[in-house]
DNA sequence: TGCAAAACGCAACAATGTTGCATTAAATGA
DNA sequence: TCATTTAATGCAACATTGTTGCGTTTTGCA
């Protein structure tokens, strides 16, 4: 494996994903540091990012692909992803319901890797309108 | 509301779905119906669909979205989708898990809409090999 | 400071999904 | 059976999202 550098597009990618308080999508995030880099670059860089496990990447609900740092992670271990993600319908953004573990039980013909649990609905902030 | 007609290409659309045992994508089912309709016919045909209930989307763990006839979903009751999808990493395809149900409890501040519950991994034939 | 290679920008491509509009065909009733 | 209505289609064009190749730049380190 290659030695990761510590680049200003990183920084800046890093910089704003760890700023919001919910998960953002690749166009988002290439919004977000206009002018700081290429667009190719936020991919690259994102996928660093997940690979050093830096950040982790979220499906919504319609299939849109998001990226969060999730506030109970930290670099040293890797993503359990067996916590819930709840995906706003109205304001779009993804929050990680960590204290939220979900069990699931499955013949032994099955061999997990991964859980992915979202519920969409609407978040408490859309809900007081 | 419209009145939905049977046509040819949704019928074939309908078919490939139904006679498959695990989800399909819009790519897939275009490949699979070859020649009956166009491919922007299938991508319209598959919202009817959804909206009449007949099938049903699942978002996978890579974020491709693919469709599926529930198999104890008749056409009289709406989806719950309240049951699990599992995802083989292998073969690429969706099974759904129609008798693990997930029950959820969250603060009344979030307004639940729909569960997106999947889990990623080696199907029971993949496991197999 | 000089070097190796990690990272970048750019262009080109690929896959997936959407929209507008003229044409076709399915359902219904005369 | 045939005419009418409009749902549905085909086609072209466009939009979005993501990927690849390659020459150039920048980073980390000696
Ligand atoms: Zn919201
Ligand atoms: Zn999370
Ligand atoms: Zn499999
Ligand atoms: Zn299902």
């Amino acid at each position: 494996m290659s030695i990761p550098r510590n680049t200003k597009a990183k920084q800046a990618v890093l910089h704003e994903i760890s700023s919001s308080d919910f998960a953002l999508s690749q166009p988002e995030i290439f919004e977000r540091v206009k002018g700081a880099c290429d667009r190719v670059t936020v991919y690259r860089v994102l996928d660093r990012l997940v690979m050093e496990n830096k950040i982790h990447k979220i499906v919504n609900v319609d299939g849109t692909i998001n990226y969060a740092r999730c506030t109970s992670c930290d670099e040293s271990h890797t993503h359990a992803h067996d916590h819930l993600h709840f995906s706003c319908i109205t304001c779009k953004k993804i929050e990680c319901l960590e204290e939220q573990l979900i069990h699931v039980k499955l013949p032994d013909t099955y061999q997990i890797k991964e859980l992915f649990l979202t519920i969409s609905g609407t978040c408490p902030s859309c809900q007081a309108t």
